[in-house]
DNA sequence: ACCTGAACACCGTTCAAGT
DNA sequence: ACCTGAACACCGTTCAAGT
C-alpha cells in the first residue's frame, strides 16, 4: 500500500571470515556494553559490529533479555571461578564479595542485568559460592537461606546502585569525583529541618571509599551471623 | 519529501473538565504502573488515560525518567511519612523497613525505579529516616555512613529482586506460588556436583516467607551493628 | 500559558527470500 | 542450516500550529 521509502544503499557486503556464533555474539555484546553502557547495546549496533543483519543474531539468541543474561553470565563465570586460596569461610566470603565488587566496577551494566535476572544462572552462581561458605561456617540449616539471601541481596543492592551511578555519570559526562561532588552538594542543600542526617553526611560522600564501604557492609552482616548463636535472647532494647 | 502516511482518524475530541497538572499526571502514571507493570507506562497510554495528546505531558514533566522518579517519590512519601509509634531505634528501623517491604510488594515497579534513581529524592527519604535512628542508636559518627548505606543497599537489593520477580511472573502469567515452584524446580535440576547448596535449599524456596526473610536480613545487619562496639578485635577465625 | 497531534529518529522482532 | 535486510509495530520526544 505504501512504497514511499527509498531503498537505502546497502551498507556492507564483506562477511567476516569467521562465522557467527553465540559466543562471538556475546563477546561483541560485552564489548559494546563496556564501551557505551546499557544504552549502547542494540541489535543494530551489534549486527554492524559483527558485519551482519539484525535478523542473523536471532538464529543464535532468543531475544535481548537472553543476550543480556548470557553476557552477564559470561562475566560472572570468570569472576566467580577465580581460584581462591584456602582460607576461613569468612575470609573466603570477603574475597568472593570483593571479586564481585571489582567485576561490577569494571562492568557497571552487570548491576542492572543481575537484578533483572533474579533467580537465574548468574545470580545462582554467587548464591552457590556463598552458600557453601555459609555451610562451612556452621550456620544451622534453618538459617542458611536467610543468611545467604541477606548477603546476596546486599551485594545486588550495591550492584544496582553502582550501575545507576555509572549510568547517571555517563549521561551527564561526569567522572566519579565530579559525580560525588554533585551528589554531595545536592544533599547539603536539603532542608535542614527535614534532612538533618543526609546533610550531616554529605561531606563524607565526597571522600568515601566505595570498596571499603562495601566490604564494611559485608562485615556487618557477617558480624550478625556470628551473633546468631550467642544473643538470640536479648533483642529487647 | 514523503506524504505517504494516511491521516489517522482523530481519536478523541472531548477534553476532561479538570485540567492537566503534574499531580494528575503522576497519579495516572501510578495507576498505569500498578495495573500493567513497568512496561505499561507509555506516554501514549498515559495521554490516552488523561484524554490528551502525548505532547501535552511534556509541558508538566521533563521526560520519562522524571515521571518515574516522581511517581516513585509519591508512593515513597506516603510510606515513609506514616507516623511510627515511639519505640526503640531498632524497633523503629524494623517498622520502617517493613513499611518499605509492603510498599514494594504493593507496587513492584518501585523497586527498579528506586535503584535507577540512586541518590535522588526517593532514596534520600529512606536514608534520612534510617540515619536518624542510627544516630539515636549511638553509632559513632565515623561508622554512620557505612551502617546506613548497608541497610539501604540491602533494602534496595530486596526491592530490585522483588521487582524482577514480579515482572517475570507477570510476563509468564504466573502467580506467586507458581513462580516459586518454577524456580524451585529449576534449582533442583541443577548439576549436583556444581550446585550442591542451591539444590539443597530449593525445597525451602517453595515455602519461605518473603517478608519474614526480609526482616531477618535487617536483624542480621542490626546484630552486626550491635556487635560493632564489642568484638572489633576477634575477627580472626 | 497550555494543549494538539503529526512527525522524527529510533527501538526489538519477524519473516519471506536467499545461499 | 544459516544468513539477509526490508518491514512491522511499537517507543520517547519534538515542534509547528492552534486556543
Amino acid at each position: 500500500m505504501s512504497r514511499c521509502d527509498m531503498v537505502k544503499k546497502a551498507r556492507r557486503s564483506q562477511r567476516r571470515p569467521d562465522s557467527l556464533s553465540r559466543d562471538r555474539i556475546i563477546d561483541a555484546a560485552i564489548e559494546l556494553l563496556d564501551e557505551s553502557g546499557e544504552g549502547g547495546l542494540t541489535f543494530r549496533a551489534l549486527s554492524e559490529r559483527l558485519s551482519t543483519g539484525p535478523g542473523a543474531i536471532y538464529w543464535h539468541i532468543a531475544n535481548k533479555s537472553d543476550l543480556l543474561v548470557a553476557a552477564c553470565d559470561a562475566v560472572m563465570t570468570r569472576t566467580v571461578d577465580a581460584r581462591i586460596a584456602d582460607a576461613s569461610p569468612e575470609a573466603t566470603i570477603r574475597t568472593l564479595a570483593l571479586g564481585m565488587f571489582d567485576a561490577i566496577d569494571a562492568h557497571p551494566w552487570i548491576g542492572s542485568t543481575l537484578i533483572h535476572a533474579a533467580g537465574q544462572q548468574p545470580a545462582v552462581r554467587i548464591l552457590e559460592r556463598i552458600g557453601q561458605q555459609i555451610r562451612a561456617l556452621g550456620v544451622p540449616d534453618d538459617a542458611q537461606w536467610t543468611t545467604v539471601s541477606a548477603l546476596l541481596n546486599y551485594i545486588l543492592g550495591v550492584a544496582g546502585q553502582n550501575a545507576a551511578n555509572a549510568q547517571f555519570a555517563r549521561m551527564h559526562d561526569l567522572d566519579r569525583s565530579n559525580f560525588l561532588d554533585a551528589l554531595s552538594t545536592a544533599w547539603s542543600e536539603l532542608d535542614p529541618d527535614q534532612y538533618p542526617f543526609a546533610r550531616s553526611i554529605a561531606g563524607q560522600m565526597r571522600v568515601h571509599d566505595d570498596r571499603a564501604d562495601f566490604l564494611a557492609g559485608i562485615d556487618l552482616i557477617l558480624g550478625g551471623i556470628r551473633g546468631l548463636r550467642t544473643d538470640r535472647i536479648d533483642q529487647g532494647a
